[in-house]
DNA sequence: CGCAAACTTTGATCTAGATCAAATCGCGAT
DNA sequence: ATCGCGATTTGATCTAGATCAAAGTTTGCG
């Protein structure tokens, strides 16, 4: 797991968490190149269950999240209720403000996860201490960037199968215990999830699968466990 | 025009330009909360046709643009042809690689246009003598991020009708001599780079134009001039 | 254990948009 | 002007993926 820029460590200080009595936080601190911050008792551990809400559409939030365990997807929904999933995040990712500008846009976790949640001024002042983490934001938004335009070629221009493939790759990529030959995985999505990801119905996601588990390209175990047998097939779906 | 961040001025300094003898280029300085920086005989103002390539799909440029006037578009081209545009930049917007991690992109301009080239180690360097650049520069790419985020949504959930009067108010807002009551401009693009902005058929979109022409929602002029009668017409259609 | 609700798959049919195929338009060059 | 070519529109038809409609499956809960 890549935790060059933005990372965050856990410093293990056990402290009370104030959101949710019955559970216990640790304190963390923001890695930036090297230099370990304490955030003393301004930030707490907290865990979250699926499908719960972490920055609200059209709300302006006074908290950054920092995942420490499991995926958030990144949501628009339309006032018809149609939906787009137009990012996912792993650990280490920074959640929240330096990364959305405008609030037109919802956080929620899509795992069970755990994410390390302080105030908005405290990264403010953190930057102006360590100008570094500038830079290191900054490095994060490009590769979201990078993230979102890639995946509009894949909501433009891929067909349904395409699509299904792509998003299998894409999480296998950050995912992945895998083995020497074949790739393992437990998708973060439900079939509507993958739907709004990739701009598609649930039936036609549920189709595709079934065709590229037909195929032989993927083995699919309990709806949620994929087994890719040969990486390389997978990805020749996808660039051809 | 909002110039506050990562705004270009003129500084007036008539050179020579390197790259094309007939023309001449004005050296160009960078203007970061009003601090403005002479860049010397290092940047140039150059002329660019529409269609030209400011950088290259997989090249690794050294080289960083500022749009002084005119409109650039992102692509990305898929091995066998297939084609997105994944972001339109008008002036004074940065092109480069503070805003594009991989090299997996080309940009190109879509009008003729000016652009202020300078190399990489200059802006490196005012970087670091000017930290509030590279805030200046996170947030281009914040906004950058957003303008791709929403294009997913429109991509991926739109249809074909939806996504035309997106484009049309995309450039109508950027673009924009507007009158009090309505607001006419020039389409920046071809009806083939609106196909592969909006993942459409030359087609599907010559189609829709003339839908929303015949239903009164635009008047359309020798082909790229465009006049919306009614904004708030064309803003329903997209959100409801 | 058994039932209900939510998810997923599968099948039948429909349609928005693609594809194929001509016109038409506009513009620069002869 | 008029020729020729690329860009655009328009028309006819086709199809990938949507929609509508049932079945399975899984999970949680009394």
């Amino acid at each position: 797991m890549d935790v060059a820029h933005s990372g965050v460590l856990e410093v293990g200080i056990p402290v009370a968490c104030r959101s949710c009595q019955a559970r216990h936080g640790v304190v963390c601190g923001v890695l930036s190149s090297g230099q370990l911050k304490d955030l003393g008792r301004h930030s707490l551990r907290r865990k979250v269950d699926a499908g719960c809400e972490i920055i609200a559409q059209g709300s302006e939030s006074s908290y950054y999240s920092n995942i420490m365990r499991g995926v958030v997807k990144l949501c628009k929904v339309m006032p018809d209720g149609r939906q787009q999933i137009v990012g996912l995040q792993f650990a280490p990712d920074f959640v929240g403000r330096p990364f959305v500008r405008e609030s037109t846009l919802s956080a929620e976790a899509a795992t069970d996860a755990e994410i390390c949640v302080f105030p908005r001024n405290l990264l403010d002042r953190m930057i102006s201490e360590t100008p570094e983490l500038q830079r290191s934001l900054h490095d994060q938004a490009l590769k979201e960037l990078d993230a979102a335009r890639e995946w509009m070629l894949t909501l433009g221009r891929r067909t349904a199968e395409e699509k299904v493939a792509s998003l299998l790759h894409l999480i296998a990529t950050h995912a992945e215990p895998q083995t020497a030959t074949s790739t393992a995985f437990d998708l973060p999505l439900s079939r509507a999830e993958i739907a709004d990801f990739l701009g598609l119905t649930i039936e036609t996601v549920s189709r595709q699968m079934t065709r590229l588990r037909k195929s032989g390209v993927i083995r699919i175990e309990n709806f949620r466990h994929i087994i890719v047998p040969d990486m390389d097939e997978l990805e020749r779906m996808i660039s051809a």
